[in-house]
DNA sequence: TTATTATGTGTTATCGATAACAAAATGGAT
DNA sequence: ATCCATTTTGTTATCGATAACACATAATAA
């Protein structure tokens, strides 16, 4: 393996030279800069990062922790924040917490052990005592995404999922719903589902509204559910003339057995996503939805992080727009 | 910072015991191990993996390079890499090559600045000499994903995108078509693409089929982009029975498009996707599409690693099924 | 010419762990 | 009590870089 010193010999220079150079920081002359340039292209060198962190006791990995990277939201987040960070080359790694508050903690701790730069992490579950001491003791500049409405992190950045519900709940009134429910799952863990669903029950239910709530912890948030639940909320001979769905791939699901059932959308039944993911794949019927842009808010983050490397992470949070997307489905 | 020497210190013994005890090897007495726990626990102590790993001269790291983070199919390996890989506390950090073989040197490089213990990269893009100079220098096991056909790592795990073309033409023969098209984009950088397009072509001629192929360079594969060509497509007056489209995206763009024209499918056209990514979205219309099983590769590509960790990784080729998903649209 | 800055380049200590080997403690067996 | 074989623990060197400062060398001023 080609080390500094490999490189340094055959520019004939002093491993800091060489050091120097490739990092462009103190004064070199030009002759010595191209010798050394050239030495190690010749051989080939990538620096070791790692020593390179260990020794200048600052690392350029950003640590991301998201409940799944098949979630196309967290996804979307991701590639944005990328494709920015990588100009300033930062690495990210990355690892799932599945929405549990034990996974959460091992995998931060994973993550520390890296002594990342900057830690990214999704908000939305109940993280355990021990993972927020963890965090505070390391004093990472720890950047909070997705539950806009809690700051718990340093920075933190994401959508209100209370005004999603809100937004949600309006529009409905708006066209003079009286009966609806809310459709969901694993409601237990995730803050953030819990909080549109209250907001939209809460709104609903202050303007005179009946309201219901179909939730099945540990379902997967598919179609499939969304179709089993559906079925399950039209067996109970409930009549609702508006359907919240936790999600567009369960929205989808429910429509699938709302007509399948003989129901007319949105004659009958009117339904509203969450999430604005399906808009690229339905054919044609255009899901209304709630959505958010994962693409803006890994740029916030991307920019959050770039602005304060090095530096002191201020609190802030940044609200990112949900705005509702009207399809033909209300 | 804690660090081995506090909680050494705290335990009353040598650095060297307690790095023995976390990490399990050697033999230490069970008393000196209690102690060691209980002083590492009050003191909240995460190792430094950059550190260990830089002295162990061995990484616990896995880079993972894929075109992009967002495309579901990726996204999805990854996933399933992420949740095996975690068992064996392998950390997984990502960097997107943008099917660009610039942007990939570039971002292998700096993938191997981490020294990681296994190098994950998608195939199906001409990799520039220097990269694979530089894989072959570094002898970081190295397995490619998703171009089967082309066995240019140590080890290769994917689908075979030839037999995934050839089984859209014996598809579309045994439903006794003969003027078909190809739809696609960017074909010059995505040789999996390619493949699929020259084998579907190639056996559709064989049989005496007139064929079309219709793509255009630096088009995003979305469906709008699906929409955009069968456009084209219908616009040269061309009639097709049936067309095979990149990716299901495009392919739901088409649809949409043909379906807007008046068209019915599948009397008058066939439709046929790739990827299997639509099936959970779409409401009436299950798009008939060719699928692979990014989980089961994730999982193949997992167990590679983990059988061969600190090993040698055997050259091997895993040709990972592609299946042809019936739906309503052929 | 000598003193005084800049401008380049090199030295030494250090980051936080682990490998490899060395030393000490323990436990029978004699 | 002595010795050898185990079991347990500790020492020293090292991994590949960087920080901080020290030392040349060249350029400018006095």
């Amino acid at each position: 393996m080609v080390t500094l010193e490999d490189v340094a010999k055959l520019a004939n220079v002093s491993t800091m030279t060489v050091s120097k150079v490739l990092r462009g920081t103190g004064a070199i002359s030009k002759q010595t800069r191209t010798r050394v340039f050239e030495a190690a292209d010749k051989l080939g060198y990538v620096p070791n990062r790692l020593a390179g962190s260990l020794s200048a006791r600052k690392s350029m990995l950003v640590a991301v922790l998201i409940p799944s990277i098949a979630d196309t939201v967290y996804a979307e987040i991701i590639s944005s924040l990328h494709s920015l960070l990588d100009q300033a080359s930062l690495s990210i790694f990355i690892a799932e917490s599945l929405m549990d508050p034990e996974v959460e903690e091992r995998q931060i701790q994973e993550l520390l052990s890296l002594r990342p730069a900057f830690l990214v992490r999704s908000g939305g579950i109940a993280s355990t005592q021990r993972t927020k001491m963890l965090l505070q003791r390391f004093g990472v500049p720890h950047i909070q995404i997705w539950d806009g409405d809690d700051p718990q992190g340093q920075a933190t950045v994401g959508p209100s999922h209370i005004e999603a519900g809100k937004i949600a709940a309006s529009h409905f009134l708006e066209l003079g719903l009286r009966k609806v429910a809310y459709i969901g799952a694993e409601t237990h863990k995730d803050i953030c589902a819990s909080r549109r669903m209250e907001s939209f029950i809460g709104d609903m239910t202050a303007a005179g509204a009946e309201t219901r709530v179909l939730t099945e912890p540990d379902l997967p948030r598919q179609a499939e559910s969304g179709e089993l639940l559906t079925h399950r909320l039209l067996e109970d001979g409930l009549q609702v003339d508006g359907i919240f769905y936790l999600n567009d791939a369960m929205a989808i699901g429910g429509l699938r057995f709302l007509l399948k059932a003989g129901l007319r959308v949105p004659e009958d039944v009117r339904v509203m996503g969450f999430n604005g993911t399906s808009r690229e794949q339905t054919i044609n019927t255009r899901l209304t939805t709630i959505s958010t842009n994962g693409h803006a808010l890994g740029q916030t983050v991307a920019k959050t992080i770039l602005e304060n490397i090095g530096g002191q992470l201020p609190t802030s949070r940044t609200l990112c727009p949900v705005t509702l997307d009207l399809g033909n489905t209300t």
